[in-house]
DNA sequence: AACACTCTGGACAATTGTGTCCAATTCTAA
DNA sequence: TTAGAATTGGACACAATTGTCCAGAGTGTT
């Protein structure tokens, strides 16, 4: 019904590699790298010893050799996450910028660009919480965060504080349930309307050249160009 | 972890309907009012026949005899939900205002008050979709109808298409993502921004009656005073 | 009083998931 | 070449879940 990259997730298919000694059939990261794509493309109900294995070509019992129970491939899983995504995002709206146009300009590079930040892995993530309390209040806690550098991005270019913080909210909260409505719009129709965006969540007219700055970061992210 | 409300779900707690007889327990509608909560607090996963058994105080064999199978019962959730949500949306976004702001209010109404829309039965429809095909396509056309009501309601005040049309992405994409976030704000937080609001989402500053008509909304419906 | 109708409970089967145990395999090092 | 370490496969135990079957318990009807 879903998924499945064709990118080379496992040891195996990246010719860059040197191949696996002995009995060594995959290492623990394939089984990581698996697991990621299964709780993006299905959510966490679906990260399933036995889907794995089955995927990796490998038997249930090699998985409890890497790794203590399902639980701790989970708890790997959250950490990854809390490494990668939310340092990305504040990181991107505490960059410098001309203008509040150009700044949201920065953040979009996060919406469209996979290798800054994943936003597929964040709305597992988010859905995840809803079923434990733990993921909850480390979602939260990401979510506070990035909306309190997205204020401050407001705020320093002379935005007042509540409109500062609604517009931060506009911004991330769009953000997140573009996402989660999961359409399949091509780059092309994306980049197409960033003018108006930029207009909606600032209120300011952008400049031209942001457009076309922000049109081909977009275009280059899609052809996976970037780092 | 989660939900239970405390209102009469169930036939049995409501002194205003006449008691069961024979040896009835629970009626047809009992088992879908517990599926719908539990699919909203917990989503589609949680909702099984044993657990809904156990909450109504009735064997899973009961289940048996007003549904076909699980699936069937989940086929009668989808069609409640296509017959309320979308129809309440498109209607609000359609309502006469003078001024766009006034228009984004009616749409507003959606978003606080539960008995015109519920969002989180919107969400976890949404999360559904991702595990279905055919729930995914459903909610594909309701997303596109209620974009096309909203885009269509900003062209009415003299916005043009693509502003238009953008405009109605941020509006509905933010609500999509407040919801998936599933903040827990109080309602005289949210109402505490609305003119920031209003001013994001149109670019233009709202009426004070406006926004005191919108504020006075969202108190009486989080009181459950509305219909 | 006998019967039909509606609903419920309990036993059973099949499937799918997690986790444990141990033997088998293959490389490395002594 | 032999011992040992790292990894894997297969069998087993256990729990949760869906679905089937049928007997039994109330009600209303004839």
């Amino acid at each position: 019904m879903t998924n499945s990259k064709v990118t080379t997730l496992l040891h195996r298919d990246d010719p860059g590699k040197k191949p696996l000694v002995g009995n060594i059939k995959v290492t623990r990261q394939d089984w990581l790298n698996v697991a990621m794509d299964i709780l993006v493309s299905d959510g966490v109900e679906q990260v399933k010893v036995l889907t794995l294995g089955e995927r990796l070509g490998v038997s249930r019992s090699s998985f409890y050799w890497y790794f203590k129970s399902r639980q701790d491939l989970l708890d790997a899983l959250l950490d990854h996450w809390q490494q990668t995504n939310t340092a990305a995002m504040i990181n991107q709206a505490e960059s410098p910028a001309e203008t509040i146009t150009g700044a949201v300009c920065n953040v979009f590079k996060c919406f469209v660009n996979p290798k800054l930040f994943d936003p597929q892995l964040d709305f597992a993530i988010r859905e995840w919480s809803r079923r434990s309390g733990k993921v909850r209040r480390l979602l939260d806690q990401s979510d506070q965060q990035r909306l309190a550098a997205l204020s401050e991005m407001y705020a320093r270019y002379g935005y007042e504080t509540k409109e500062a913080t609604t517009r931060a909210r506009i911004l991330y909260y769009m953000q997140v349930g573009y996402y989660a409505a999961d359409l399949q719009e091509t780059m092309e129709e994306r980049s197409d309307r960033i003018a108006e965006y930029l207009l909606g969540f600032t209120g300011r007219v952008p400049l031209q050249s942001e457009i076309e700055g922000a049109v081909a970061y977009a275009m280059a992210a899609s052809k996976g160009e970037l780092s």
